[in-house]
DNA sequence: GATGCATGCTTTGACAATCTAGGTATCGAC
DNA sequence: GTCGATACCTAGATTGTCAAAGCATGCATC
């Protein structure tokens, strides 16, 4: 069985979470979904990744949680993007594209 | 002291030892070198990353080593890449470009 | 009303890669 | 003879992710 799901880079997970919360405030669960749809289904969370990462991201202070009934009567726990998650997220995001560019002129040379 | 030198993001040494290697055999402390070098002095690979990961990559058998002595008269341990090696940089080329390609997607949404 | 599936949250343990920090040794310059 | 650059190696800690469980609810289907 062939897996062309790319396993996530360590760190990159933050910044996808962040994204996506950016976007509005979500649940867990519908964090992963939206992440795997962005992403034409080739990013995919697992569980077992989102739920200590919210968690940690939590603690810094990057999003803020409450308990919620939605609209289809289910219980579930969102997130939203604190001021401090969006400057994060800003954050993250040049990293990552300083990271891009080093790596694109490592690959580039003869 | 701010630091603008970016941590590596787990999975990307490989690559970017495989790649300086393919410009030609080299010695550890020239693969620091090199990649510093090529990256505008934006990669920054500590010692104790890069000899465990060459160790790793040799196990792999994407790398050959042989110990020689250069034009300055010392000894060091020249790497060189393998057939296998050249095959498998192509691998993490191809799997990077899908990783920043998803991660763009998510990005760009709205 | 039982069964199964998608949804939803959580915890546990394992694992892999990197970093910090230390060590050794040689060489050339001062 | 001391210092910095070169050159290699290792140990330990940390970190982030994953696999694999468990638990509960709502809904459809039989």
């Amino acid at each position: 069985m062939p897996k062309n799901k790319a396993d996530l880079l360590q760190g990159t997970l933050d910044m996808l979470i962040l994204k996506s919360l950016s976007l509005g405030e979500l649940h867990g669960y519908g964090i992963i979904q939206r992440i795997r749809q962005l992403s034409d289904e080739m990013l995919n969370v697992e569980q077992g990744s989102l739920y200590p990462a919210l968690y940690r991201i939590e603690q810094k202070g990057w999003v803020s949680a409450r308990w919620d009934v939605h609209e289809t009567g289910r219980e579930a726990k969102f997130y939203k993007l604190t001021r401090a998650g969006r400057k994060q997220l800003e954050t993250q995001e040049a990293s990552w594209d300083r990271l891009c560019l080093a790596i694109a002129k490592v690959r580039q040379a003869t």
